[in-house]
DNA sequence: GGACGGTGAAACTTCAGGTTGCCTC
DNA sequence: GAAGTTTCACCGTCC
């Protein structure tokens, strides 16, 4: 352990270390425990930096391009990122974070401020990493975090090729706190890892793909490949699990994606086996990887829509209402006004049935509706900036959450070929390609041109250009002053009316490209 | 006397992240 | 539980 003496230019430790850090011409990671903070930490620091390069400034201008409008967060990123430092978390556009690891990687940013984000999965070493908060907020107010994620984050630090030796530097802000620190982290041990298999949705998809992919196909085929699971090692108690085992059969046949046969013939020494076969609804689930309770749940909600009209939010807030859309946006109080209203209006349209006031999953239910609200909100074309300030949610978690809901409504189409619910498929099918566009049922003859999105296809449609034809129609000057000239161009070729450029030799009253 | 701006205390709000699947020629 | 943000009372200054 080194000692030595960090100036304190400002009356900030972490500004401090990260200032130190660059006077040393180095590079480092500040984790700290909320995106808020992140971006909070980044800036104070980005004032103290007397960082200016022209790269940085390129940099900067793309992370603005990134959104059809730049949001707040973008602003503030593109202004840490001209000084030099930045924050990365989930809230981020996939591409700005990409950015924003290039630029670590090309020793441009010198500081990064970031939630856990960096500590899994990313590979972007570091002379120094600085952990500011040990703890975070969890079900009991605020905890430590584990000792394996401090070494996670810890172990940020150190890029054999650059330096001889690397640091990792924690902040405690007590005495007391010190004294936690050094003994759970700095001189304990790291917990136990215990087996996922237990948590049921894990082990419901797990079973069921064990029976459709034939790789068993009787229980007590079931029961010996599970006794020589880490999970059977650890629970020790193999009659406990034989009966959550059983349990779980016994749903996966109630919804019929498996069916079960009693043997006929049990010899002497042989106990009584039941033969599993999937059914064809239960590979297909497995194919898609879906927890079987939610395709179950899907089923439940198509035979709910029979053949009567099908609306947007009750749609949306179905796919919502699954433990594969969680952690869910929260119904704030002031809120339930208008999650109540809206669910009231499309009463006789829901898919999924309201839980009474007083059953447990009703705040699950609001939070559902919730989040269907943000993402019909997104298909009426929304823009990013106005779901945050509505939502609370960023563009990194928006594309994530939709991403998800494009997956769940890909496997409701699936299920509904099976069950034969054709009438559904194409409410589906369009309401995943305005979830990919965020844009209204209208736009969507253009959005499938090649560089339109919905706000160029808005434009076009304000214009009166509303569908293939229209701009097959469409005279090119008009389409150049609407679009410009290389996306106008870029159009016509689509539709079949390439615009040749003659350069010389041009005829009279042929025209060329540079005349528009 | 009133508009304005700066300051700081108090009240209020919010709180990490992630894997799976299929394909659009 | 705490950081970060918002709100609001309070005070001084200037016109």
């Amino acid at each position: 352990m080194k000692n030595y003496q960090i100036s304190e230019e400002t009356d900030l430790d972490v500004v401090n270390l990260a200032l130190d850090t660059i006077k040393k011409e180095k590079q480092a990671l500040v984790f700290v425990n909320t995106k808020r903070s992140a971006e909070k930490e980044a800036e104070t620091i980005s004032f103290k930096t007397e960082i200016n390069d022209k790269r940085l400034e390129k940099i900067s201008e793309d992370v603005l391009k990134v959104l059809s409008r730049p949001t707040k967060q973008c602003e503030r990123l593109a202004r840490c990122i001209k000084k030099g430092t930045a924050f990365h978390h989930a809230g981020l556009a996939p591409k700005q974070r990409e950015l924003v690891e290039d630029a670590f990687r090309d020793r441009l940013v010198k500081i990064i401020c970031c939630t856990p984000t960096l500590a899994v999965g990313v590979d972007l070493p570091a002379f120094r990493t600085i952990l500011r908060d040990l703890k975070r907020f969890g079900t009991h107010g605020l905890n430590w975090i584990p000792v394996l994620e401090y070494l996670q984050q810890s172990g940020r630090a150190g890029r054999p090729k650059f330096d001889k030796y690397s640091e990792s530097i924690t902040i405690a802000k007590t005495k007391g706190d010190k004294d936690i620190i050094h003994k759970i982290y700095i001189n304990g041990e790291p917990e136990d890892i215990y087996s996922k298999l237990a948590v049921e949705p894990v082990l419901r998809t797990y079973l069921l793909s064990l029976i459709a992919t034939d790789f068993v196909n009787s229980r007590k085929q079931i029961v010996e490949f599970f006794s020589k699971t880490f999970w059977a090692y650890q629970y020790k108690d193999m009659h406990q699990l034989e009966i959550i085992i059983d349990k779980m059969l016994n749903l996966l046949e109630e919804w019929e994606f498996i069916k079960s046969s009693r043997e006929e013939f049990v010899s002497a020494d042989e106990v009584e086996d039941t033969n599993l076969k999937p059914t064809l609804l239960g590979k297909r689930v497995a194919e898609l990887y879906l927890d079987p309770l939610t395709a179950s749940y899907f089923i439940k909600c198509l035979r709910r829509a029979g053949n009567d009209v099908v609306k947007d939010f009750p749609l949306l807030q179905m796919v919502c209402h699954t433990l594969e859309m969680r952690p869910l946006l929260r119904t704030r109080v002031k809120e339930y006004a208008k999650v109540e209203e809206m669910l009231t209006t499309y009463d006789t349209y829901m898919l999924d049935k309201e839980p009474s006031m007083y059953e447990t999953g009703y705040e699950a239910f609001f939070d559902s509706a919730k989040t269907a609200l943000f993402m019909n909100d997104w298909v009426d074309e929304r823009d990013e900036e106005y779901l945050m300030e509505e939502y609370n949610i960023r563009p990194g978690e928006i594309k994530a959450k939709l991403d998800i809901a494009d997956w769940l409504f890909y496997c409701t189409e699936e299920i509904s070929k099976l069950q034969q619910f054709h009438e559904i498929i194409k409410h589906i099918k369009k309401m995943r390609a305005r979830l990919k566009y965020g844009a209204r049922e209208e736009l969507l003859p253009l959005l499938r041109l090649k560089n339109i999105g919905r706000i160029r296809a808005r434009k076009l449609f304000g214009n009166k250009i509303k569908t293939i034809g229209d701009v097959s129609k469409s005279d090119l000057t008009k389409l150049i002053q609407i679009l410009g000239k290389a996306t106008a161009l870029n159009l016509k070729k689509q539709v079949g009316q390439e615009v040749k450029e003659v350069k010389k030799n041009k005829r009279k009253g042929q025209k060329n490209i540079e005349d528009y």
